[in-house]
DNA sequence: CTTGTTTGTGAATAAATATTTATATGGTGG
DNA sequence: CCACCATATAAATATTTATTCACAAACAAG
C-alpha cells in the first residue's frame, strides 16, 4: 500500500483547492492520490483544528431579550424563552424552531439528579429532541404526568416523550400505565389509589421540574382526537375554560373547570402541579395568548418557552386584562 | 403559495444552522418552512454575500520561490516555475497538481492575439485544461508543432491540446492534419513544401510563445506508443540522445541526434523553435533531470515548468555537470 | 381582459459527500 | 516468528447537496 501520512500541509492543500477553489473531492482526490474518502476526512480534520474557519456574519438572534424581561415581569415568571419568528415560518416549522432554539434555555433549567415531569406536546416533542445537545444531567428520574390520549399512541404522548428524555440521558422512566381517561370517576379514583401508584405520587411530590405543554380550548388535542365528548365541552364551555395542561382545563383564572370529565381524568392534578419549583410551559402560537395569561398569572407554570408572536400576544392579553380589571375598579 | 421573501435574517438563520450547527439541508428546509432547494440558493447567496466567510489558514504555497530562483540562474531561464510536491502525490497525480498550479503561472505568459505553438503531452495537458481560470486572452492563433502519435488520437496529442485551447479562448487552430510520422523522407520534404503548410511556416515564424513537453529517451510517448523502431531507438541511444521534444531527439548538448528518423518527423525543427522568442518547456519527473538541462542549457527552451522533485534533480544534475567540465578543464 | 415575460418555487433527479465495511499495514508482546 | 491489536485505507454504499425542470404567480404591454 502506498502510506501517505496526512501532514498539515496536505491538510492544507485540500483545504484550499476545495473551499477556495471550489474543485470537488473526486478532483482533489486524483490531484493528491488519494481516495475521495480520505479527502473527505481531511477536510474534517481541516475544519476540526481550525486550519479552514467558518464564519457566520454576527450570527442569528435566536431570542429576543426584551420580549422576554417584559414577560417575567407581566406575568411573573422566574425565566422567560421568547424565540424569534420568521416571518414565512408556519406550521411544524415553528414547533420545530421553538424546539432547537429553545432546547439550550431549557438545558440550564435542569440539573442532575432531578424529578423532572412531563406532559406530551408537540413543541415539547422538539425541546425533548435537542436538549440532548446542550446538556447531559446523570441520573434523572422522568416521570409521566398524564396518560395517552389515545389508543395509538404517537410521539407526542406523554409517555413516549418521557421514554424519550429518560434514554437520552440514560434516566429512569416512571410510566403512568393509563389512558388518560377512564370510565366513571369511581374507576378513577381506583386507579389513583392502585398501589404502583404510590410512586408515582411520590414522585409527583418530589418532582424538581415539571415541562408542561399550554393547550387551549379551541385547539387542542383533546378535541381533535375526539376523546372528548359533547357534552363535556359544552359544559366547559359554559364555565369559562380557556386553557388546557396535563390533559385538564382551566379558566381565565387558571381554576380548574369542573365537568363530569374532571372526575376521569388520569393525570397530575393542578394544585400538585402548582406545588412544584419549577414548572415549565411550552406553547406556539398567539392564539393561545389568554391560556398562556392565565396559567403565569394563577401560578401554573413558573417559566415559560414560547414563540414571539405568542409572547407578544400574551403581552398586548395581559395588557387588556390588567386596563378592563383597573377600569372595573375604577368604577 | 407561501411566498416567503428570504429577508438577511432569513439567510442569517439558514446559513448559522448549517454552517455553526451542522445541520443538513433537509432538517433546516423543515424548520423554516421551505424545500431543501431553497435552502442550498440561500446558503450559496450567503457565501455570496460574505454572511458566511469561508476561510484556510495561511493559505498552501503552491510554488517554491527559492527552486525557481536557483533554477533561472543555473540553467539561464526567463522563467522558472516549481510546483512543490507533497510526498505522497505520484503518477497521474503529479501531472494534474502541476497542471493545476502551473497554470496561474503559465497564464500571466500570454498575452492576446499572440501566436502559440503546442506539442503534445501529459503535463500540457492539464496545463491548458486549468488555463481559462486564470486568463482569457482574445484572439489567439493557436498552432500544432508536430503530428500526432498515432492512429488513434488521444487527449494528450498535439492536435487535441491545440484544438481545445484554441477553443478555450475563442481562438483559431492551425492544424498540421499529418502523423508523427511519414513514410520517407522524400513524402516528408514533399509534405513540408505542400501549399497549406505554407501558413504554418509562417506561424511558425511569428510565433510568439510555444508550450513544449520535455519527453526521455527512457522514457518516451513515442516509444511506448511503440513508433520508434529498434533500429532508429539504438542508433540514437548510440549518439548519445537523451531527451525528446516535438517529436526530435537530442544530446547532452541539445543537438537533435541524426537517424532515419530524423528525416520522416513531421515538426517544427529545433533551429525553428530557438528562434522562438519564449519557449515553454514543461515537464515531470526526476528521472528527467538530463534532458531538461540539456534543453535549457542549449537554448531550447527559456522557461520552464516542473515540480519540485523535476527541478532538484535538474539542479543536481546541472552542478555535476558543471564539476565534471571544470575538473576536464583543469585537466 | 388577454398574452407574453420574468421571477421564484418545489419535485424530481443528478451529482457530490459522508459513512460503513472489508482489507491491509505496522507495531507489540508472546 | 507469529498472533494480536490498533490504525489507516479505499471500495461500496448511504446520505446529502446541487441542478434541472415544469409550473405558478406577479407584472407589463398590447
Amino acid at each position: 500500500m502506498t502510506t501517505a501520512m496526512p501532514g498539515p500541509e496536505m491538510i492544507k492543500l485540500v483545504a484550499r483547492l476545495y473551499y477556495i477553489d471550489n474543485l470537488s473531492q473526486s478532483e482533489i482526490a486524483r490531484m493528491v492520490s488519494v481516495s475521495q474518502a480520505k479527502v473527505c476526512r481531511l477536510l474534517r480534520l481541516a475544519r476540526e483544528q481550525g486550519i479552514v474557519q467558518i464564519s457566520v456574519a454576527d450570527g442569528y438572534a435566536a431570542q429576543d431579550a426584551k420580549l422576554e424581561e417584559e414577560l417575567c415581569a407581566t406575568l411573573s415568571l422566574r425565566h422567560a424563552v421568547v424565540i424569534r419568528n420568521l416571518p414565512s415560518v408556519r406550521g411544524e416549522g415553528l414547533s420545530k424552531h421553538i424546539g432547537y432554539f429553545g432546547a439550550s434555555a431549557l438545558a440550564k433549567m435542569i440539573q442532575p439528579h432531578q424529578v423532572i415531569g412531563l406532559t406530551g406536546s408537540r413543541t415539547l416533542t422538539e425541546l425533548v429532541r435537542h436538549l440532548g445537545s446542550f446538556c447531559n444531567p446523570k441520573g434523572l428520574r422522568v416521570v409521566q404526568l398524564m396518560g395517552s390520549v389515545g389508543a395509538n399512541v404517537n410521539e407526542h404522548d406523554a409517555i413516549e416523550l418521557s421514554r424519550k428524555l429518560a434514554s437520552t440521558f440514560d434516566g429512569t422512566l416512571y410510566s403512568l400505565n393509563s389512558p388518560i381517561f377512564v370510565a366513571n370517576s369511581q374507576v378513577c379514583r381506583d386507579f389513583m389509589e392502585m398501589e404502583q401508584m404510590k410512586t408515582i405520587w411520590k414522585l409527583y411530590r418530589e418532582m424538581d421540574v415539571a415541562l408542561v405543554g399550554i393547550g387551549h380550548l379551541k385547539s387542542s388535542v383533546l378535541i381533535d382526537r375526539g376523546v372528548l365528548g359533547e357534552k363535556d365541552l359544552a359544559r366547559l364551555l359554559e364555565l369559562g375554560a380557556i386553557g388546557e395542561t396535563c390533559g385538564r382545563f382551566f379558566d381565565a383564572n387558571g381554576q380548574e373547570c369542573d365537568s363530569d370529565y374532571r372526575d376521569r381524568v388520569i393525570s397530575i392534578p393542578l394544585e400538585k402541579l402548582r406545588r412544584i419549583p419549577l414548572v415549565i410551559g411550552a406553547t406556539v402560537g398567539a392564539e393561545r395568548a389568554d391560556a398562556v395569561v392565565a396559567a403565569a398569572q394563577s401560578g401554573l407554570i413558573k417559566a415559560l418557552v414560547i414563540d414571539e408572536d405568542g409572547a407578544r400576544a400574551a403581552l398586548a392579553f395581559a395588557e387588556k386584562h390588567h386596563s378592563n380589571r383597573d377600569a372595573a375598579q375604577g368604577a
